[in-house]
DNA sequence: ATCTTGTTTGACAACGTTGTCATCTTGGCG
DNA sequence: CGCCAAGATGACAACGTTGTCAAACAAGAT
């Protein structure tokens, strides 16, 4: 049971009466196959159990059926996801996923970038933020022509496949769900200035407090850097600066997490005297107690879009549609009920 | 300077005045090539830039050069780390690394792993906790005469490699560093009995109470499952039974977190009422205030070379050695100074 | 019917390696 | 100095696809 012969195109081309030829056209999806020849090969391949073998494909073909996805974020549930939806994406056509991590060596991710992209020769790219806000490396892709997704919040000009949630929107968003909730003294705990997505939610953030009756002096605003740390040490700032705040935004769950810490340990009771929302919907954000409000995005399914649309791209050589928005959702739970 | 032409075998040997065969051997580190062309031919080809074309590699050799990880764990640094660590010796030898996250669908993993493992045709798996404790799994891959690695507490009866560290061990030294620092009353929380490990580490944390001139009756069991939500519940439900109990260790940095959460919210101090140490030294332990006690496995370095001994073994098809022990290490930090 | 044009099909040569096997060296030994 | 075994080298045929191009076929126009 072991030893059962490996099968070869020229098995099922025997099988089904044809050449090779059409059996390889069939499974590229080539043009000019009649349907019911098309048919006939698939279902004597389905039969047989054929997979057509990889290498010989990239050796003829001279692609390498290889999507990278290079990333530099600390997130390991962020990459997770990606990798995930990337995965689903790739192992439904035939292609291997694989994912690379960039050490930002003196701010520039070049030279491992260059030595991947030479030695694979990847058929496509996928960046995700903040590597994906790095013009000098989407430059670096483009000029080798490789075609490539960008998974950030989209600026219109590049040439590359955009999929994105709208920023400044969710964080516009999530901050009037606050206001609704009644309250009145609020504070903002940004990200990393760096990312472009921490500057989006921060803006729409603003957006909806311009938009409310709330005074400006009712609001106050602390850097942080996405660690969870950094959220601890936000709330302790702000214990200091406002202690009469009632609601935060933090730019993303483990600031959320880090803020809800700190204010247990300051006996503050959540949400009953402070009320918090992140950002991503993290597995934190379930697992924390309290659990966490927190806007969610489709990450799996962006990646998953994202690889697909990629794959069309290879094969087409033209890319039609390159914007991809996604729709995201405020998960409401126990932080700010 | 795009157009840089594409370099074969044959422009290295032509370069070196050697056969194509002789560069291949070089290249494969194969016996019977006098040094002096072995030098010569590397010359040439560092100086050329080549790189072996892996498709060609794959077809003419019939191995695929893809090092798989199946895994099914939910801790995704954990896995990022393990990633990683594969991902260098991969990249050192020309491998692929790819991962796979198993469903665990009716307790079967087998067709997912099944069909991966007849689609690409992987050259090695490397399997990790808590799939790595299947019999089933470890059997179906062994029938195929798949080399493997398991990362995982380690039974010796398996043909794979082993790369493990000692968790009873290691248990045992985090519970008496809890005893040294003066704690009488002690409270372990497990994680998942079918998981190896927090069995391991739960048996080595009862040795550690035996030595001990501490009455049994002053230490609680309370069983967890590995998440932070686990550990708070657990918390509240020790301060039911014993209040009174002054040194926690949970069988992960997860459940610790929670514990210490649960603490806070409760109003204790940790350290100074309560202290808790955890194990696996994650992110969280490095970023929670207080920063956790934990004990440091090297996963990174445990993937590392379970990675390049499997990549040996699938080279000389045969394996000399295949258990290998890793150090542990105690990080002290603030939960238990 | 016949021609034209476009669609469908297949034969055969790539693709860049490694495996096999035959041949050529080399060095030790009688 | 000649012989032999072992080591070093190379020629050439795989490996399983896809690309190219020519041939066969179909359908519509004349």
């Amino acid at each position: 049971m072991t030893a059962r012969k490996k099968l070869t195109i020229e098995d099922i081309a025997q099988k089904a009466g044809v050449s090779i030829k059409t059996v390889s056209r069939v499974f590229n999806n080539s043009p000019n196959v009649r349907q019911q020849k098309r048919d006939l090969v698939l279902g004597v391949a389905r039969d047989l159990g054929y997979r057509p073998n990889i290498s010989a494909r990239q050796l003829a073909s001279k692609r390498s059926f290889v999507i990278s996805h290079f990333h530099d974020n600390p997130n390991t549930d962020y990459l997770s996801e990606i990798y995930d939806g990337m995965r689903r994406a790739c192992s439904e056509q035939g292609y291997y996923a694989v994912a690379e991590k960039l050490e930002p060596q003196k701010g520039s991710y070049r030279p491992a970038l260059l030595e991947y992209l030479l030695r694979y020769e990847v058929d496509g790219v996928i960046l995700s933020p903040p590597v994906s806000d790095d013009e000098t490396v989407i430059r670096e892709i483009e000029k080798r022509g490789i075609p490539y997704a960008l998974i950030s919040p989209g600026k219109k000009k590049k040439k590359g496949i955009n999929v994105f949630i709208d920023e400044k929107n969710a964080g516009r968003s999530i901050t009037e769900f606050l206001i609704e909730r009644g309250h009145e003294r609020l504070a903002f705990i940004s990200g990393l200035d760096s990312h472009a997505a921490s500057r989006e939610r921060e803006a729409g953030f603003w957006e909806a407090i311009e938009a409310s009756p709330l005074p400006k002096k009712n609001v106050v605003r602390l850097s942080g850097n996405f660690s969870m740390r950094s959220g601890f040490t936000a709330f302790d700032k702000l214990m200091k600066k406002a202690p009469n705040v009632t609601g935060i935004f933090a730019a993303n769950d483990e600031m959320a997490v880090g803020t809800i810490v700190a204010a247990l340990r300051a006996g503050k009771k959540v949400p009953e005297e402070l009320s918090v929302v992140g950002f991503d919907d993290s597995p934190f954000a379930r697992s924390m107690w309290p659990t966490i409000t927190s806007l969610a995005q489709p990450v799996d399914n962006m990646a998953h879009v994202s690889t697909q649309k990629l794959i069309d791209w290879i094969h087409a050589e033209t890319l039609e549609q390159s914007r991809f928005e996604f729709a995201t959702q405020i998960i409401v739970r126990d932080s700010c009920p």
